[in-house]
DNA sequence: AAGTGGTCTAGACCACCAT
DNA sequence: TGGTGGTCTAGACCACTTC
């Protein structure tokens, strides 16, 4: 008997857990299949498959037809990342936010660009530079391409009171992502935006975004030194 | 009708993924409840609401008794993010894996911890110091602290042969834990270790591990230049 | 071929919370 | 307080994969 209750598929996730984190179910070993552990606790298959199902996700258990549910040998770190809205992000820790927006033009795709983001052959995309601040200091820098093929009524807005995330949220939704952290040296004119000096560590995240097989945007963003992205596991 | 198979439950999410792209229902909106859309598809409600959660959980529907479910008005992007096993990464880019053990030794924890990773005072813990290679260049710096008091065998081990992360995944398993991502500059013994020169910018995690409450570990890992976390929504 | 997880059903009761 | 999602049940059939 346990103290949680093991009618609910969470009280039974807990218990599960438990056994787990005790080493009653080594790693790699393999535990009762469902059927055994719903008569145990007394309730329906179904909720025992919610619980294990629930495991699996989070990568603690291995799940297989026919070969059973097996503790997982190498539990994977999964952590579940919230790419920050900025404004969101900003007001959530109680400061003002306000973005400017330093640059909006229409040119040809960089080259740099043509494998990831494929455009028709000479066509223009939108490029936007944005500041965004936090209570008037600057938070974050960003670079953005627009597919107007994806998104024609982008040529007409003008990105200065809606941020071109949002506008794209609302007027453009993705299917499907990539996304890549990683840390970058201040050059000249980032260190004069970001108010910090040449040389720092700054951390940036690149993001693409399709609906279907076509390219939407191309965003970098690029912190203000002491940025951290947290998350739980 | 649909295309896609609108008695399963992946079939209907499909058929409601399609319609949020579509703008049938736009964001903000409220979407038919359950017991309708199963009578629309002519499924069971708990069909339906796999679907739902399904969607809910990826946070492109918000969902609240009483209040309904509504298309989310600005999706979060939230991406599940792989914690590397350094080991397993290297060898999956098809590259020799090696690692080398810098330093061992039992000594306080460092006053910069003491908030976050609370262990007995004045105890000791463990400190190891680890680079690891891919292909004989340095890939990664690794600085941990083990809480003796969580894994006292700890003590005993030489890390020379196995890795602290993959011992303590055998040894200490955790329940929970924090992790950060950022980016820091070289300094002068880091620049050297991993092979750069200094003030370049680096990819770094931090990442405290507890079981129950008790903290584990803390460990700190800096990716020599180049490095991106790569993940997609 | 057979055992295991994956899913679906029809019905029921419950928890929450907006109204 | 009523409508909505959340969950549970008992049973069934299916899909996959190891044996």
């Amino acid at each position: 008997m346990t103290v949680t209750d093991t009618n609910s598929w969470t009280g039974i996730r807990t218990e599960l857990l438990r056994r787990i984190h005790d080493r009653i179910w080594q790693p790699g070993e393999r535990i009762p299949h469902e059927a055994d552990l719903a008569e145990e606790f007394g309730c329906a298959r179904t909720t025992v498959n919610r619980a294990l199902r629930d495991l699996a996700e989070s990568g603690l258990v291995v799940r297989k037809r026919r070969a059973g549910t097996r503790v997982a040998l190498n539990p994977p770190q999964r952590a579940t990342l919230t790419i920050p809205i900025i404004r969101e992000e900003v007001e959530a820790l109680g400061r003002k936010y306000r973005h400017s927006l330093l640059e909006r033009d229409l040119r040809p795709l960089p080259p740099m660009l043509h494998g990831a983001f494929q455009v028709s052959l000479g066509a223009d995309v939108l490029f936007l530079k944005t500041l965004h601040f936090a209570d008037d200091r600057p938070y974050a820098f960003e670079e953005r391409y627009i597919n107007l093929e994806a998104a024609p009524t982008a040529r007409e807005e003008t990105f200065a009171r809606i941020s071109a995330n949002e506008w794209l949220v609302h007027n453009a939704p993705y299917s499907h992502g990539d996304i890549s952290l990683f840390a970058l040296n201040a050059d000249e004119t980032l260190s004069r935006k970001l108010d910090t000096t040449p040389g720092t560590a700054l951390f940036a995240i690149e993001r693409i975004t399709w609906a279907g097989g076509v390219p939407i945007t191309h965003v970098r963003l690029i912190f203000a030194p002491g940025y951290r992205m947290r998350t739980e596991i």
